[in-house]
DNA sequence: TTCTCTAATGTGATTTTATAACATAATGAC
DNA sequence: GTCATTATGTTATAAAATCACATTAGAGAA
């Protein structure tokens, strides 16, 4: 479903889409049955919008499909099936964008930190943490107690460099 | 004009924040005219107003304060000015909150860090580094150019850690 | 099973945040 | 002063997010 002109996604390598679609439901499902989350029909649905789409998607964006689809179509049934997933680590927000993606990482207990090309508006996320780097130093020099972050670069990824170059 | 329930702004500290707001002012002054920037009354009452708020505000918050000081009351307005000032360094924007802060470091050309309390509002800014950390660390692995950094920690600020553990 | 409680969904309305489009005014270069 | 450019003011609208409340589906107890 990816469009001719839709950008690299998620990671700035191209891999196998559709199996990592499925596999990703899949993770999704075991995690959810073994935490006790219920991983409802618009959950998994909005879970799988995102992993499809495979790049930052706005919650009206993705509320769109689910209508097609035959779900609620009032920004609540979006919002709430993001909330979700975003609470449990299945999707993130990117607050730069006022978007959401899947999880590349799911399973891990991680700070994701993301890299967002302003050319062709792929995101791809790297694992950072809550104690290393400068924020970190400042956190303990300040006695601030960080209970999450958002960590999120924007520039040229690889591939539009090359195109920028030529 | 700081009320009473007001949190600690911008720092974590105390310090005098009338010479504060009239230094910034000055130096933001002298630095556009270094630069051949336009500190318009529209853009300089701006900035007056987030040194004076001293913690994020949002676009609308100003805008009713410049309504106030008869200035034009249309979002336009308020944007315009904030962008100006968040362009050049004047202002930063927290996107985590949709709100706009003073710069606790003009002029150091700088990637800023926050630190945003959840319990009081109040938002510390650090500096950062586009190379440092984690997030330096990713982006030179994934080959991506950094050209802006969003870095943002929510959690508890000291003042209001030490009030919860009471 | 059936009841009941709770969590999740559906829907309409509204709020908050941000931008588009275009007319008018101020400024700096000449 | 003229002209081009930049900034401001205003109307309208778009985009993002939440509130409030009715309804439904699930999990667990009787």
């Amino acid at each position: 479903m990816t469009s001719p002109t839709s950008p690299d996604p998620v990671g700035f390598q191209h891999h196998d889409h559709t199996a990592c679609v499925h596999s990703a439901l899949e993770e999704a499902d075991r995690q959810c049955a073994q935490e006790g989350l219920r991983l409802t029909a618009v959950r998994r649905k909005v879970l799988e919008i995102l992993l499809q789409g495979h790049r930052a998607m706005g919650a009206y964006e993705v509320l769109d499909v689910l209508r097609e689809d035959g779900f609620g179509s009032q920004p609540p049934v979006a919002y709430r099936a993001l909330d979700f997933l975003v609470a449990h680590g299945f999707a993130h927000k990117i607050e730069r964008l006022n978007a959401f993606v899947a999880c590349a990482h799911p399973g891990a207990r991680h700070s994701p930190a993301f890299m967002i090309c302003r050319l062709c508006q792929s995101v791809a996320e790297a694992q950072s943490s809550q104690e290393a780097g400068p924020l970190g130093d400042a956190a303990r020099a300040a006695g601030f107690h960080v209970e999450q972050t958002v960590v999120e670069a924007e520039g040229v990824c690889p591939a539009c460099a090359l195109k920028e170059a030529q």
